[in-house]
RNA sequence: GGUCCGGUAGCUCAGUUGGAUAGAGCAACAGCCUUCUAAGCUGUGGGUCAUUGGUUCGAAUCCAAUCCGGAUCACCA
């Protein structure tokens, strides 16, 4: 159990023993003590000064006492200063608890369970290539199923494949229109970035024609419908639902040069799925489930044919879950991909990881899940993480200030390998070995720098900040574990541990241990919040006072024996935790850099 | 217009769910490499926590109103 916990234990076994009072343990509020006053943890007295009608001065002592008297192996002292209870944890017991911490791999972490959760994220469109908001998407997601594994469930991390539907048409009618035969083969391109060249050029052709008719006297809105590039893709919509053989034989080639783009970046970023789901299969089961809905008297058909379902009662619009002309919108596959879902893993939580954009969308998704009585309704969760913007604002298609995943990754490692010439210090090692390091420090920095951001927030990129390898970066906290590992490579931890019996710790040793039991509680907090970015700023504040230690207390040569073995010990420690953590941010460390 | 989200140092962000004098990083300035990796460490300056009112022992945190910014309310996905 975690200090704070105990601590919240023992005031509640205190209060009940010395006042016959009987209170909650998550009425209790316990901080760390700030560093300007004396001890490590702090009990805020004031809300049971008015229950237990004792000043906060007699309370405070009192409790105090009892804490030091009955847990002597615990707490070594208390101070009470206004109506805050100080205490102070004995040196015994944090080297005791080093002692038998410092080599576990898996510390922190908790036993595996049988609950079962489902982590849904990156979901690309089939017609373009990942630009800077999928990268956030992918880190977060692939962060959120660690995290959660850690946390001893059994994880299931999917994607779903949005590879139909008129977005897909469009680059698909370009493609026929403009190509003349060119493949990603005849032009030496990678295909995710071929097939999106088409969906660009499928966006100037019908401003173009769109134009051309305005200037012809027609309205906007009719000019944008009467569009003939439009009506083709809207005629190759319906022909790819009715099985059109051609159509199908073109969509199946496009989308497999997509595939073969994604696949690279996907390696490249170290992002994976244990089940990848296709909107082109889910679609059809939400269709037969909108049949289903509108015998059941959840949906409703208007006199064109078009299904809706009515949420104004639940504060919300209508909307509309089947087109006119039988065609499935957006929304009915991810009502299929829902069952789909449940039916296959029957996990009791399922968590999409999508742009807060779509806030609506997953609010009515939930909703008609629940009004058709599906099991897997209440499990539904949107993680709901904000746009990732530029410094001069929202990344817009047209205007070409999209920053595209594969060059901003081959950025940040070009830097990292830059910065790594510069400084020098692996000239001994090989090609594969450098190139492997660029990669670790390149992509380190670019996920610690969008997963170190609160999701619910929108966030800015801002180009010069990122390539900044100090300061609170995912490089300084690599940097700290590959200092450790240097230590260690010369050192050897010895296996008698009595002879740190009688240690007493220095105020930095004593803090980098502190931080370092924080460590379990962290990754609870990250699960229950879904939040990698508790990870990342503790990783950080980790390296940190581990750094601070550093500069201050020598390792190799220690004052005595026993400290240098404490220090060792405390070195390994370290790096185990944050090796661990920043594996939880999908972050790998360097034995050397 | 309705609904939802946000506003903390010049910039980018924390703030343990209501606790002590609001913290980091970057940027600026001043120091520290004959000692375990200086991608590091130490120090200085920098704040009307958008505004106003309320709730109470105590508010950046909770409530209300206002101002500012964003998202969404499509037979796009």
């Amino acid at each position: 159990m975690d200090i704070i916990s105990q601590v919240k234990k023992i005031t509640r076994e205190a209060i009940a023993n010395l006042y016959r009072t009987e209170i909650e343990e998550t009425s209790i509020q316990v901080n760390e003590t700030k560093p300007e006053f004396e001890g490590d943890y702090t009990v805020v007295l004031f809300s049971f000064v008015k229950l237990l009608k004792k000043s906060p001065e007699i309370l405070g002592n009192e409790l105090g006492g009892y804490f030091v008297q009955n847990h002597p192996s615990l707490f070594s002292s208390s101070n009470v200063i206004k109506g805050f209870l100080n205490l102070s944890i004995s040196d015994k017991y944090w080297i005791s608890f080093l002692q038998k911490n410092f080599s576990d791999n898996n510390f922190g972490k908790k036993e595996k369970t049988n609950h079962r959760v489902m982590v849904e994220y990156s979901s690309p469109n089939t017609n373009k290539p990942l630009h800077m908001g999928h990268l956030r998407n992918n880190f977060l997601g692939w962060s959120v199923a660690e995290i959660y594994k850690a946390n001893g469930y059994d994880v299931v991390k999917t994607c779903i494949a949005n590879d139909r539907g008129i977005h897909i048409c469009k680059s698909m009618v370009a493609w026929l229109q403009f190509a003349n035969g060119a493949t990603p083969e005849s032009t030496g391109m990678k295909g995710d970035h071929f097939v999106g060249d088409y969906y660009v050029k499928f966006g100037n052709e019908y401003k173009k024609q769109t134009d051309e008719l305005i200037a012809g006297g027609m309205s906007k809105e009719e000019a944008e419908k009467e569009a003939p590039i439009m009506k083709a893709a809207q005629q190759m919509l319906v022909d790819w639902e009715a099985g059109k053989p051609d159509v199908i034989a073109l969509w199946k080639k496009m989308n497999g040069w997509v595939y073969k783009g994604f696949d690279e970046t996907y390696k490249r970023i170290g992002s994976d799925f244990d089940k990848i789901y296709y909107e082109s299969d889910t679609y059809i089961l939400g269709k037969n489930l909108v049949a289903e809905g509108l015998n059941k008297g959840v949906f409703f058909q208007k006199e064109d044919g078009s299904v809706w379902i009515d949420l104004t009662a639940e504060g919300l619009d209508q909307k509309i879950v089947q087109r006119k002309d039988g065609t499935a919108v957006y929304i009915t596959q991810d009502i299929g991909l829902a069952v789909n879902k449940y039916e296959e893993f029957k996990n009791e939580l399922s968590i999409y990881v999508v742009g807060d954009e779509q806030n609506y969308h997953f609010k009515v998704l939930k909703l008609i899940c629940q009004k058709m009585g599906f099991p897997s309704a209440d499990g539904i969760f949107h993680l709901s993480y904000g746009m990732v913007e530029l410094p001069s604002g929202r990344m817009k298609t047209r205007e070409g200030t999209v920053v595209d995943a594969d060059d901003l990754v081959d950025e940040m490692v070009a830097i990292a390998q830059q910065h790594t010439e510069e400084l020098g210090k692996v000239k001994d090692f090989t090609e594969d070995e450098l190139k492997e390091l660029y990669d670790t420090i390149g992509l380190g920095a670019l996920k610690f720098y969008l997963v170190r951001v609160d999701p619910k927030k929108r966030m800015i990129f801002n180009p010069e900040e990122s390539i900044d390898f100090h300061g609170f970066t995912g490089p300084f906290v690599q940097y700290t574990h590959a200092r450790i590992r240097s230590i260690l490579r010369k050192e050897k931890i010895g296996e008698n541990n009595a002879i740190l019996n009688q240690a007493s710790l220095l105020k930095l040793e004593k803090e980098v241990i502190r931080e370092l039991e924080k460590y379990h509680a962290i990754i609870v907090q990250a699960c229950e919040e879904m939040n990698p970015s508790v990870i990342a700023n503790y990783a950080f504040g980790v390296a940190k006072i581990f750094n601070s230690f550093y500069s201050e207390h020598s390792i190799a040569n220690a004052e005595t024996a026993e400290k240098k073995q404490l220090r060792l010990q405390l070195a390994n420690f370290t790096a185990i935790v944050i090796k661990s953590a920043m594996e939880l941010l999908g972050i790998k460390v360097p034995e050397r850099m």
